[in-house]
DNA sequence: GTAATAGTGTCTTTAAGACACTATTAC
DNA sequence: GTAATAGTGTCTTAAAGACACTATTAC
């Protein structure tokens, strides 16, 4: 794939040739002497928006850079495409997450692709953002290449308290944005959760994200009746009375209820 | 941004000893030997898929190929970023569209990106997927660089009769889907008609984009609610009883439906 | 018993949906 | 008048939302 035939210097007048039918390349003479790097490309990421909840508040998974650019700042965990290792862009962004947590998450979804000729001083760059959710239990966090620490951090109004690296702030804001608005119609949320969890506890999760009083009563049954909650039988045992415990049903992140929360509009 | 000042050979000695932190180099030390094609990067491209209707029918816009690979084959207007002309992935994606019809689309999105090590021959290539909506009026197709020939050509089931170059059928499918869902709930559909339209024409575009049948009183009581509708004061005349004329509020593709439509459960 | 959280019952509101009906044009 | 399309009225259904109420635990 990285062979060349064509000295540097005549690879334009090879181009124009075979542009202008003036020699009979085939497909396979043209790939045969294509050299991707001849090219300029941008600079290409992928970025990952881990959250999960810890004591009922938003967190987000942040590392502090030990390579420049930004060196010591805290960013997103992300990094460049393997070429050789990834076969495609959901296992780089998977990559990125096992390396810092250690753990598959039970839910990871492309944002959208953010790229300008400004947001890395070196040069051209694009980036795919994606989000993911998991359940802060069972992780252990490592740092991994490329980071110094790797740390949960609370998400208040959008932001975290530290100062990130290239436009991390931004994706923050976009991957939240959407993960709030599919928090109106479906039921992601849960999958800040462990397996097992009360309804209280996957209410609880919705008005943290939404930052707003929801009625108990109304969302136990918007989420009930979608029939992709199953209980397991067991109880959460309190100081109270006890909860059932429910899990998901495999599919049930794809749900999307026919009508909104209101709350938003 | 592209100069270096290390011989190749020294590079990979430079980076480790900056790692391991043995040279006190500075950021602006780091930016100014940085060389972006140094490193493997991916092909990056970016590709739209322009909607319209014609004569009742959802038709799209393809080039035919005329450079290797996939050479005299269809496929969705796109192509490489312009690292000098284009100062962000939108501005790439709006070129390209005007490049092909002449016109500014009045409705443009992205809608994700899709990269994988298979799907170009010539490498690991990622490409950024818009889609685009506009009236099919006024619009005066040319074939400008990279291309043969230009033209609309309607979708049956997801597809149209060519076959296309790279993975281009999927990232219609990709398109597609994403425009037919957000039919179900925002006024998206407009975006293909004129300037002015009546409320079956809209209702009818709805029907084409959803084909399902929609209760028209039901749906034009939809449309009204909303108040993002105005009359124009004029009326389309035919041979049965003139329908009034209107068009849209500057927001109105913003604007989210409390419901959903239900056809596509 | 009280406090606290889990969970149910029931009424209101609103938009989707179904469909009968009226209105205005050309012929 | 008929045919055809534009547009209104009205009833039903179902989910969101509000909120009073009951249930089960620890103390």
């Amino acid at each position: 794939m990285t062979s060349c035939m064509i000295a540097d210097s005549e690879w334009p007048q090879f181009r124009r040739n075979v542009l202008m039918g003036k020699l009979p390349a085939s497909e396979a003479e043209f790939l045969a002497s294509y050299d991707p790097k001849k090219f300029d490309a941008p600079l290409a990421t992928v970025d990952v928006t881990i959250f999960t909840v810890i004591n009922g508040s938003l967190n987000v998974l942040l590392v502090r850079r030990n390579e420049f650019p930004y060196m010591d700042k805290w960013s997103l965990p992300g990094g460049f495409i393997d070429l050789v290792g990834d076969n495609d862009l959901n296992a780089t962004a998977m990559r990125k997450l096992k390396d810092k947590t250690g753990v598959d998450a039970p839910y990871l979804e492309q944002v959208g692709t953010v790229g300008s000729k400004g947001r890395d001083p070196r040069g051209w760059s694009l980036t795919v953002l994606y989000f993911a959710l998991m359940s802060s239990e069972k992780v252990r966090l490592r740092a991994g290449s490329g980071a110094s620490e790797v740390a949960w951090r609370p998400v208040q109004n959008g932001q975290v308290e530290e100062v990130l690296a290239f436009d991390h702030e931004e994706l923050l804001k976009k991957a939240l944005e959407r993960l709030q608005n599919k928090a109106r119609y479906t039921m992601l949320p849960g999958y800040v959760l462990p397996e097992e969890f009360t309804l209280t506890e996957l209410i609880n999760i919705y008005r943290v994200l939404l930052e707003e009083d929801i009625d108990n009563p109304m969302m136990r049954r918007r989420l009930l009746r979608t029939n992709l909650l199953e209980e397991t039988g067991g109880f959460r045992e309190g100081d109270t009375r006890p909860a059932k415990l429910y899990r998901f049903a495999r599919e049930a992140a794809q749900h999307v209820f026919e009508r909104n929360l209101e709350g938003g509009r």
